[in-house]
DNA sequence: GAAAAGAATTGATATATATCAATGTATTAT
DNA sequence: ATAATACATTGATATATATCAATTCTTTTC
């Protein structure tokens, strides 16, 4: 169905530190599934047996709750996706949903914790890698405490338009709900707010297309909160 | 001043993993330091050229911001701070401030960064370690979203009387704007909602003297939001 | 021991944001 | 094509929480 995945066109950073063996042996335990728009990749709390790598398509990750759901990021081609439950009760700490449809290569975790144990500055990156995460996490506990409503949503406008879709104009499958969990508020607030944001010309929107006019002034409604 | 820090009694389990001649290099590369409480220990945005071992006393972690600091949590008696600048920016990310007279170690970061380079058990130990701050930083961006003021205080109490204090009677030396910079509202509502909590006799405190009188009610709190 | 400074408390008011309910608009299925 | 389902929008209202200002209490300083 697909061939085989080479992990080097791109290579992520923390492949960088793997050898043409290891490589070699990577890429022998490991295979791909295709994924369509919508689909769980892997679903919270189940059991983590394979890091995830993303070699096509999009993907978003979900803290899930009784009563909420927080849009953590998308991850999207070339990303590896490495849980806090890995090497300790091997369980997903959150889900990841397609979002369009995407290529999803599974390594086995015992090879993935055999390369930190053999090649030291794989170890390394990886640490790299989380800390990474880490900085996120305080920008999202900074936003949560310090922003409101426009400020956030201006984020995640920003964030879209930067980190995943490259563009000033896009097109995006996520929903309003989905906006709304990725700039924690309400579906309903979402709407208003963008309407705000579309009366003042600071970005234009019709169904799930957007477009974002004038970027300074979102910059600046981010930094203000 | 202070003799040397075995890193045994009790050892942090990022340490278990190192062998008798690892620790003697450990020992003969790091120093102690006394801080008085309120006393800066490191100061977010500055250069990270130690990790921080604390053997005596308590301190606060704080993600600082010019209109507001978030008190991320307590760390205590053989606690290690690693943030997210090691090996990457070599900047801190955070400032950590005594709230007690406290004994810290000072280990450099060179020969932390060797032990990880030579000793790959000790790297694994540190990803899990990291992937500890990961859960909490997760549970924090969830209490965020979904609890109000009554939850993240009942939080904030449970933790400081389980995790911090060990005791449903403790004194503390954090004010009234600590207790709000750790339960993300302002000091008016820590005061309106301890009040709350007395009056429900869930909890009693006068001054910085602090009672549990009924932890059942609080935990249902904390999940209730 | 009085004065000064800092921290805690209380009350009144403002504001951001959620909630609820109704309606409109797409998209999918029969 | 029509019904059915999901999603988006709008308006009215409720609520949680911040803000501001005044007062009291506690600790430090001279």
């Amino acid at each position: 169905m697909t061939g085989q995945v080479d992990f080097c066109t791109p290579k992520p950073a923390v492949f960088h530190s793997l050898n043409e063996e290891e490589l070699t042996i990577l890429r022998k335990n490991s295979f791909e599934v295709d994924f369509k728009e919508g689909e769980t990749i892997f679903k919270q709390g189940s059991p983590l047996t394979h890091i995830i790598y993303l070699t096509e398509g999009k993907a978003k990750l979900l803290l899930e709750n009784s009563n909420q759901t927080i849009l953590m990021k998308i991850v999207q081609e070339s990303d590896i996706i490495i849980g806090p439950g890995f090497n300790r009760d091997y369980r997903h700490y959150f889900s990841v949903v397609a979002i369009q449809d995407t290529r999803a290569c599974f390594i086995n975790v015992d090879i993935f914790k055999q390369f930190i144990e053999l090649n030291t500055s794989f170890a390394l990156s990886l640490i790299d890698f989380i800390h990474e995460d880490t900085v996120s996490h305080f920008d999202k506990i900074k936003n949560l405490t310090n922003k409101h409503m426009n400020g956030r949503l201006a984020d995640t406008l920003l964030y879209l338009s930067d980190d995943i879709y490259k563009s000033h104009e896009f097109l995006t499958s996520l929903s309003r709900m989905d906006l709304a969990n990725m700039s924690s508020m309400t579906k309903e607030s979402v709407i208003r707010t963008l309407k705000n944001f579309k009366e003042d010309h600071i970005i234009d929107c019709k169904g799930n297309e957007f477009k974002i006019l004038n970027k300074e002034v979102l910059i600046d409604i981010s930094k203000k909160g």
